[in-house]
DNA sequence: ATTTGACAGTTCTGTTTTAGAACTATACGC
DNA sequence: GCGTATAGTTCTAAAACAGAACTGTCAAAT
């Protein structure tokens, strides 16, 4: 599968996985919400190879999650800094982060604390139902389909070329979240 | 950088991401929520080819994010479940998927809709703080040094070879999350 | 005036990973 | 014996990545 197909799959997780679901995509943006801004900054950090960066870094702001913005003329120099779209990012980098602080440390404890400024206090990340305000897990959530759904009936068959295929080809049935 | 490496990173993100952070490891995920158990299954919903299918089966296996149990003898069967360290990926889950609902949906909406069985409400996740329970954004967060990070002067510093080498090898500074 | 250094890339070559397809193995139902 | 279901393994070609060097612009130091 290539990266473009996922992107188009009737599926917000494939589709988000399409755009930031690589190790040094999530990486670059861990070094973003930690206000890294330059290449080099972003290099020296991470020790990534300065071609897959440069990659890296028109991708996500092809996808709007950086901008480039000029912080020098001559010779002209640009900053990558979060928009919107790329700050919005943050629960999934929390979320990442939760988990590796409660599954991954090894004796010493955690690498990093998290503060809220607005009480002050080091904080765990909790995600809670935006209806009822408690807190979620798997087993109390249902999914069903919604108008973005593609399936059963309305799914587009696509028009074989004639006889089926006797070759053992296994295609993705569709399969949404 | 080996996936290896990563995951011996202080930084609670990147052991993470070298567990779960690649594209089939994720889609495969995604099936696993949505109550997928078995080779055939993964296969057919998601178009990976059986060779990395099987590999990354073995890798959550070994991480203890899945559970590799026999449903059947002869011939021996297994499927693969969700143990609670896997469990408790669901809010890295629902954050993407948030997210993509949020950025990447087109005209015709949501591809899915999550219920919360308490309240009986669609819903979509909020991330709070754990200490006040406001909403989390990421300028109102503070990180800072915990006990596992390794920063500074306590960092190890190779004992080089010698003298100075003159290529310009750029190792990776270390840095936490 | 030439050299050095910082910055932001691009180019090159060789290795590793992945895709795509076929093959193996065990057992069941007919 | 024959086809089917399940869960893999093996093979080759294509794509992605690592590691290193090179390019180009300008400022500051020698």
């Amino acid at each position: 599968m290539k990266w473009k197909e996922l992107e188009e799959e009737p599926c917000s997780m494939a589709r988000t996985i399409a755009v930031i679901g690589d190790r040094w995509t999530l990486l670059i943006l861990r070094e973003c919400f930690l206000r890294t801004r330059r290449f080099e900054g972003f290099q020296s950090a991470l020790g990534i190879t300065r071609h897959l960066l440069a990659e890296r870094l028109k991708k996500l702001v092809r996808q709007g999650i950086l901008r480039r913005i000029p912080y020098q003329e001559s010779p002209k120099r640009h900053e990558y800094i979060l928009t919107q779209k790329g700050l919005d990012l943050y629960p999934i980098m929390m979320a990442i982060v939760h988990w590796g602080d409660t599954h991954m440390v090894d004796e010493r404890g955690r690498p990093l604390l998290h503060q809220h400024r607005k009480c002050g206090k080091d904080f765990d990340p909790v995600m809670v139902c935006s209806e009822c305000g408690e807190p979620l897990s798997a087993r109390e959530v249902h999914t069903h389909p919604g108008p973005g759904a593609r399936g059963g009936l309305l799914e587009k068959s696509a028009p074989e070329t004639g006889k089926t295929p006797q070759t053992k080809k296994t295609k993705a049935r569709s399969r949404a979240a």
